[in-house]
DNA sequence: TCCTAACATGCATTTGTGATGCATCTATAC
DNA sequence: GTATAGATGCATCACAAATGCATGTTAGGA
C-alpha cells in the first residue's frame, strides 16, 4: 500500500533562468543596438558555451532575435515594455505543475496539488506584474556593466 | 566589469520537503497514536535512512515528538490545526531569500531581488492557509494506507 | 574568393547536491 | 538482558545542471 502522490518536480530557479535574464535585461538596457554572445558573456564572466544554448532557446520562443556573420548579435524580439520577468521564467523553469500524481493512488481525493498549483500561480503573478524595461531602466544600475 | 547580482538559490521542493509532509500528513491522519518510522517508511516505499534524518529535523523544530525504545515512535508535536502546509515548506526548504547579492556590484539599484522575494512570499502565503488538519481529514484520501 | 567573426549544434565531461546505505550508539519496555 | 526503536556520523550513489570541446553554418569585408 503506498502513497506516491507527492513527487515534487523541480521548482528550482537555476542559472540557466539567472542567465537567461541578464542577457534579457542586457539587451533591454542596450535598447536595439546589436549585442554579441561573447559581449554578455565576458561581461558576466559566464560559460560562453552555456550562454550559447540558452540564447536558442530564447532565439526560438521569441524573446530575441539572432543575427549570424561578421557583426551580428543579439536583439530582443519584443519591445522590453511586452517582456515580463514571469515569462521568462515560466519558460525557462517550464511551465509544468509542481506535482507529479500520476503514480498516485490517491490523486483524486488529495489536496495538495491543487494547493501547490496555487501557490505556484501566486508565485509567477507577481513576477508577470514586473516587464524588462522595469528593471532595465532602473536609475543607476546596469550602467556600468557599458564601461568595459 | 562583472554582474554577479542574479545568482538564484535553491527553490526546488526536494524529496525531504515530500517526505516531511507525508510524514506529518500519515501523523495527522492517525490523530495522536504513535507511528514508527519503519511503518511510514515502508507504507510509502521509501528510504528508513532518509527518513530517520527528516524525522530528526522536524522534532529539532518542534513539528512532531519522538518517543525510544520498545513500542516508541512518533506523535505530532502539536494539534493538526495548528501546523500549515506553508510552516513546514519555510523550514524543509529554508527561509532564506531567493537572490544572493552578496558579490553583486549594482545590488543596491536592482529591483529583481526585491521581485523574487514578493513572489516567494505570495508562494508561502497561500500554503499557510493550508493546514494539516485539511489535507489530513479529506474524505477517502490516506485511508487505505492503514489498511497493510 | 578567401578569411574572419559570430551564431548553431551535438557530444563528452565535470560538478554539485540530494538521496541512500551502513555502522554504531543510546534509550526504553518487557 | 534482550529486543525494539530512535540518534548520529560517515561513505557512497545517482542524477541533472553546468561546462567544455569540436565542428558546422552564415554573412560581412578586404
Amino acid at each position: 500500500m503506498y502513497m506516491e502522490c507527492l513527487y515534487f518536480g523541480k521548482m528550482k530557479l537555476t542559472r540557466y533562468t539567472d542567465y537567461a535574464l541578464r542577457t534579457l535585461i542586457f539587451l533591454a538596457a542596450r535598447d536595439g543596438g546589436l549585442v554579441s554572445i561573447r559581449q554578455i558573456a565576458e561581461a558576466h564572466d559566464i560559460s560562453q558555451n552555456h550562454l550559447m544554448k540558452i540564447v536558442q532557446d530564447l532565439a526560438a520562443s521569441g524573446f530575441l532575435r539572432t543575427t549570424r556573420g561578421r557583426h551580428g548579435g543579439l536583439q530582443l524580439g519584443r519591445p522590453a515594455e511586452e517582456i515580463t520577468i514571469g515569462q521568462v521564467v515560466r519558460h525557462t523553469e517550464g511551465d509544468s505543475s509542481m506535482v507529479d500524481c500520476s503514480t498516485c493512488r490517491v490523486a483524486e481525493d488529495c489536496g495538495l496539488p491543487a494547493v501547490f498549483s496555487e501557490a505556484r500561480e501566486a508565485f509567477l503573478a507577481v513576477l508577470d506584474r514586473c516587464r524588462l524595461s522595469d528593471v532595465a531602466r532602473m536609475p543607476n544600475a546596469f550602467r556600468h556593466l557599458f564601461a568595459v
